[in-house]
DNA sequence: TTGTAGGCGTTATCAT
DNA sequence: ATGATAACGCCTACAA
């Protein structure tokens, strides 16, 4: 019971305890074999009547290690982020490591700002999902020798291990899919690569499988919000597929999403035009006909980044490392073999009908 | 340029700039008015050269301000719970305070941790939300004096501001929409309320609506995982509502995901058994027809639980608060009315050819 | 307007 | 096995 205003100090419990500060601290970091048993009941006795805690902020003045991982994320609306989020948190916790998360909402100052506070808090590590403009600050934070790990985007300015996605693994796994299901004209649709260098590995390699000459794709780089572009761009893609069926796959969770919605208003019949995404959505199996995804091995990502920390927090400088993920492939109605429009569900008589309107089916 | 391995002090900015420890602490403590012109910058110049930045550990092992909030999430992976995190951290920002989050992931241990770690760097103020079960923790800390919100949940043995959803009102609009739409027989599902409050307070409201006797209505308390019950409970509910069009409300995001999915399973046909949920969530408009949602101004919200926070800074104690907000209401065609079955985009011939096949298909 | 000195709670370096 | 004491980086009286 202490009804203090002020937490218990050191020096209070030492008191208490009728021994030093010396000892209590070393009860506290980890020495406390060197305690005779005596010493570590009156310590424990005092510490828990006082309700002490020893106090992070004076620890990380002296330099000590915080047992704090930090871990900064570009958007934290993105449901892929927050199931990230969640695997990096698990593996702390796992480690006896506490995370400390900040949302720098996609915008350079917020990122510098809250690598600042981070990095002021000591951390012994950060989880990084970077907004992927040049960025000093993360780049200073990385050569002042606190470990990196990089999610999901690499920064050519920054020294850091790197964690994600098997990019070229996924599209190629969605590719053969896609053709699989007998869709022969393919549009890749991707927010602007810009400097998200996942978003452009996935980008390109899309674009040299299609000059492979196996395949005929397109690609469509385009800010989502552009409606009326990404509506015009449909139509055209569409049409010019001939009597090959269009395939179109999303680079990430926020394009299926804007492309379902897309498609459902404007009409076009998933399945028919065969709809895939990278990333899985939790209502990817409600919206009829279910829409087909890579999903991302969240939890391993999550792990392994933590797994790169404490590595370099061990073993010094080693060459930065890179690990990668392969997707898991789950097909639904939006990729579906040509054949007979399958049921799936709901009759949805449709196709029939809307077949006429459209090209064949 | 500084390839320094440790970040720069205080006390190298003095001697750079050739004045004393306490002129560059006046200036980052905002006392820059009483520093003569001269003086300033020769510390700007000797600051930037050195890249220095204030170490809050040390800041706040004085005791001042740390300009630290602090946000205790139950789920993170929960989109609500996110949509409020985003709206705080705006207040936050505009506020010029910075935010750290930690997640409970629903452990009571958890939480004790990250409380623990969260108030031992001083956090000027906490925005919880809670996972429902008795924390002494909490307690010690709101009567420790740090500004505390409940967001969402209450607790009877917490003394806090509480900031949330009107349950009263939303459940109030939702039967109101219901029965205009015309569905005359009521189920309320919900997960256990235990203790949370906004649970109990939604499932009381609608019990009493139930009990003035305007209401025929049923509830039914249910853990999400147990699939079997939930379609037992479904199918009798149907048959019970004998020419009384059904309806069924959604206490929660969570639950309503649940239910579309069973009733999508069970190929029962949103609208002619009404759905409706408390929580918008981004596939909403998605899964045909679209489902009836009652929104939370989660960015309100979140301003809100900041303003509070910061008025106990300022204005010492006072009797807690409350604060509460409605909902929005967007209608979908999950709640059309009996009539025809309108028009939604999709023709979706349904009703007639469906209504034959019933479970089929 | 500017500087000096002491202390915040802890850990680390010495001694004992 | 235990203690005294000097940092750690900053803020805040108090003095000049």
């Amino acid at each position: 019971m202490n009804d203090r205003r002020r937490p218990a100090t050191i020096l209070e419990v030492a008191r208490q305890a009728g021994v030093s500060k010396t000892s209590v601290s070393r009860y506290y970091s980890g020495e406390r074999e060197r305690l005779s048993g005596a010493m570590r009941e009156r310590i424990v006795a005092a510490a828990t009547a006082l309700g002490y805690q020893p106090n992070p902020m004076a620890r990380g003045l002296k330099g000590g290690p915080s047992g704090l991982v930090g871990m900064l994320v570009a958007d934290i609306r993105n449901p892929f982020s927050v199931a990230i989020m969640h695997g990096v948190e698990q593996a702390c916790r796992q480690a006896g490591l506490s995370l400390m998360v900040c949302n720098s909402d996609n915008d350079l100052e917020q990122e510098r700002q809250q690598l600042a506070l981070l990095s002021s808090y000591r951390i012994e590590g950060l989880v990084v999902n970077a907004t992927g403009r040049h960025s000093d600050a993360l780049a200073q934070l990385a050569d002042s020798g606190t470990p990196l790990v990089l999610l999901d985007r690499s920064l050519a300015d920054v020294h850091a291990d790197e964690v994600g996605l098997d990019n070229d693994a996924a599209i190629d796994m969605a590719i053969a899919h896609l053709r699989e299901q007998g869709y022969g004209r393919l549009l890749f649709i991707t927010e602007p690569p810009a400097q998200a260098s996942s978003r452009q590995a996935r980008l390109e390699r899309f674009n040299q499988r299609c000059r492979d000459g196996s395949l005929s794709g397109d690609t469509l780089v385009i800010e989502l919000g552009d409606r009326q572009r990404l509506d015009q761009a449909l139509a055209r893609f569409v049409d010019s597929a001939g009597d090959s069926r269009p395939a179109i796959l999303c680079a990430n969770g926020q394009v299926t999403l804007a492309l379902t919605r897309r498609m459902k208003a404007l009409g076009y019949l998933l399945g028919e035009i065969g709809l895939m995404g990278i990333d899985e959505l939790e209502w990817c199996d409600l919206t009829e006909p279910g829409i087909t995804t890579l999903a991302q091995p969240t939890g391993a990502i999550g792990q392994a980044a933590v797994d790169c920390l404490r590595a370099r927090a061990v073993g010094p400088r080693q060459a930065p490392q890179r690990a990668t993920f392969a997707p898991t492939l789950t097909a639904r109605g939006s990729t579906q073999p040509a054949a007979t429009p399958s049921a799936t569900a709901e009759p949805s008589s449709v196709s029939s009908s809307s077949s006429t309107s459209e090209t064949s089916s």
